[in-house]
DNA sequence: TTAGATAAATATCATTTGATAGAGATATCT
DNA sequence: AGATATCTCTATCAAATGATATTTATCTAA
């Protein structure tokens, strides 16, 4: 979309020239620039992620690291860039949009990966002991690298390889390995008692 | 700063009347706003980041994980936010300075712990063997970590846990115990041949 | 104190930009 | 065809904005 390259400011004569129509029908449509602002927004947030989640994550015929990998190669693909500039330019201006995308990534992917990842290593459920602080960070080191994957291809145009798939592959096993190793002892007395408080309800609106 | 909170569009009367000054007398100082812009970047981006490394990344008398941990803590500590969010602006807008940012990251970080992580498992050192892709990639997934905790913190305005350093240690000692068993396959003929290209120079600029 | 320079304010200009009004064109229905 | 409704364009306004010119205040040195 137009935004996502230009910004928030540009003006809507530029807009209207890229579309190849005049400005003023502009606002035949839309009453404000701040209206079709909000449009915009409505169409790229939709359904955009958190559809190959859910299903496929659950499918206990392959493993963890395959789920894990499917998903977020998955996520990449659909990814084109516009989306995630657009929510990058909201943050920074200041929207709340991301913090609620977050509270979508803790319940649709980290609750699942942390109840499977718990059941392994013979940890009480989630229903038992709610998720704690240190395991939403946990698995951050996962989100954060399929983020920041994002970010390095859309935002950042470095040159990536064309093998995502195998790079998103080692996110995953790194992440399964040092979360494995790692979350029996986050439960243990010699783990900051700061990361065993549970983790508050996140970017609550009303 | 001004612009790091209202976007690069932000009109430069309303940044002398933060300054508590009269818009025309900014052009006394700058010749054009651009100019304005760019001291501002010139500012930003001077000494910030990479101070701490390079030397505490090298003091063998630390466990790898305590000196990464002291690293990205302190940068952690440093950061106030404003030079990062004039970092995404800047890349948002076009700018190629984000991927030299990587460029250093892989100079000062990168290449020193791999080194190190290759001497542990006895795998040929830099020299003898180039840095490859998955290394890279490998290594990314520490960075992405701590990069979109500060995301968390100063864009997304999620509420975080006042243990900054815990958080920070959580990360690297979960992306060392990944690493530290990956890596040997990294360089196994299992891994995927687009994992052991060597890392090209990347995001070169004239 | 005064001459000269430096710093800051007022006033103003030309463009850009969001938004509106009304004319012309195109399609649809009877 | 003719009436009507829908769509798009031209023309224009008022406010905002980058930039300049001119005036006023403040400081410094002899």
């Amino acid at each position: 979309m137009f935004f996502s390259k230009e910004g928030f400011a540009a003006s809507t004569r530029d807009l209207a020239d890229q579309l190849g129509v005049r400005q003023a029908l502009l606002y035949k449509y839309f009453p404000s620039k701040e209206a079709l602002l909000d449009e915009v927004f409505e169409k790229a947030f939709s359904l955009h992620w958190a559809m190959a989640w859910s299903k496929v994550l659950f499918d206990q015929s392959q493993s963890l690291e395959d789920r894990l990998t499917h998903c977020y190669a998955a996520q990449l693909d659909t990814e084109d860039g516009i989306a995630l500039r657009l929510f990058l330019r909201a943050a920074l201006d200041g929207l709340l949009l991301p913090g609620r995308r977050l509270d979508l990534v803790k319940e649709k992917l980290v609750l699942p990966v942390i109840e499977e990842l718990r059941r392994e290593a013979n940890l009480p459920g989630l229903d038992a002991q709610p998720l704690t602080i240190g395991e939403f960070e946990l698995f951050m080191v996962l989100h954060s690298s399929i983020i920041f994957y994002a970010m390095r291809t859309y935002i950042y145009g470095g040159p990536m390889t064309e093998d995502m798939r195998a790079v998103v592959r080692l996110y995953v096993s790194t992440f399964l390995k040092g979360a494995r190793a790692g979350l029996p002892s986050l439960h243990g007395s010699e783990a900051p008692a700061s990361l065993k408080l549970p983790l508050p309800q996140k970017y609550a609106v009303a």
